[in-house]
DNA sequence: TAGGCCATCTGGTCCT
DNA sequence: AGGACCAGATGGCCTA
């Protein structure tokens, strides 16, 4: 695991060579490095010009020491260009990882989202609904199939009103093993995370949105069109998603 | 050509 | 600390 980013710039405050020898390979062009620290290195001799000993206090104002002092500026200029380049460097890596991460997350997202696709419906002209049409219609959907249940328990004797009344494309729902066309990964692995867990709780339920009068399905919405499904119900069920 | 949809990148925040 | 999640920005593609 590479070193903190902190940790990695901490080391580099200090502007010796010894400190910045081990990263010269964040920098790809050493030239480039001396050009943008030309504050201090326009018109210097080169790093490796150095000679004589380090300057004596108090003669600071002498050529030697004036030279020993360009030279320092020099090397703290080019470990600033280098720390700079490594925090950019490892700031990029990160950020294409977190970038691949995201990607995959989408993927994830869309492969549940056809995987819902799949066991809805489907419409005559095989228009792939868009996301925000395939949730709709999933909610609507299950709304519907569960009041169909409600309605169904309390006129039909026995329990064999579920499966006369499920269109086959909700297989799924019914108990037993999950359809081949939907990725068991996808959802969980526990009964909570199947989708038809979902199906089950709101709409008996009086504080369901079901309930609300806010919205209200128009009159031809193709999303709200279910087949094997009572039509008498699908026109008195109330919208709870508005669809625009 | 405008508008809708989508994929991707990005920085911030939260969680483990 | 690192990953997951989220929302905003951006650009490409398609269609009416």
């Amino acid at each position: 695991m590479p070193a903190p980013l902190e940790t990695c710039l901490s080391d580099l405050d200090c502007a010796s060579s010894s400190s910045t020898s081990d990263l010269s390979g964040f920098l790809t062009d050493e030239e480039d490095c001396a050009r943008l620290q030309q504050p201090t290195s326009a018109s210097g001799p080169p790093m490796t010009a150095r000679k004589g000993s380090p300057g004596i206090p108090g003669t600071s104002d002498t050529p030697r020491a004036q030279d020993d002092e360009q030279e320092r500026r020099r090397r703290r200029g080019r470990a600033r260009v280098r720390s700079e380049a490594l925090l950019h460097s490892l700031r990029r890596s990160r950020r294409v990882k977190a970038n691949d991460r995201e990607r995959n997350r989408m993927h994830n997202l869309n492969a549940a989202l056809d995987a819902l696709r799949s066991v809805l419906p489907s419409f005559p002209d095989d228009t792939k609904l868009t996301k925000i049409e395939t949730l709709r219609f999933a909610y609507n959907y299950i709304w519907a199939l569960a009041e169909t249940l409600r309605l169904a328990d309390q006129g039909l004797p026995g329990g064999g009103a579920r499966e006369r009344l499920l269109p086959p494309q909700c297989a799924p729902c019914l108990p037993g093993p999950p359809s081949p066309a939907s990725d068991a990964e996808s959802w969980g692995s526990g009964a909570a995370a199947s989708p038809c867990a979902a199906a089950a709780s709101p709409l008996s339920d009086p504080s369901s949105p079901a309930a609300s009068e806010d919205f209200t399905y128009g009159p031809g919405d193709p999303l709200f069109s279910f087949p094997g499904l009572p039509k008498d119900l699908l026109h008195t069920t109330p919208c709870f998603i508005p669809y625009h």
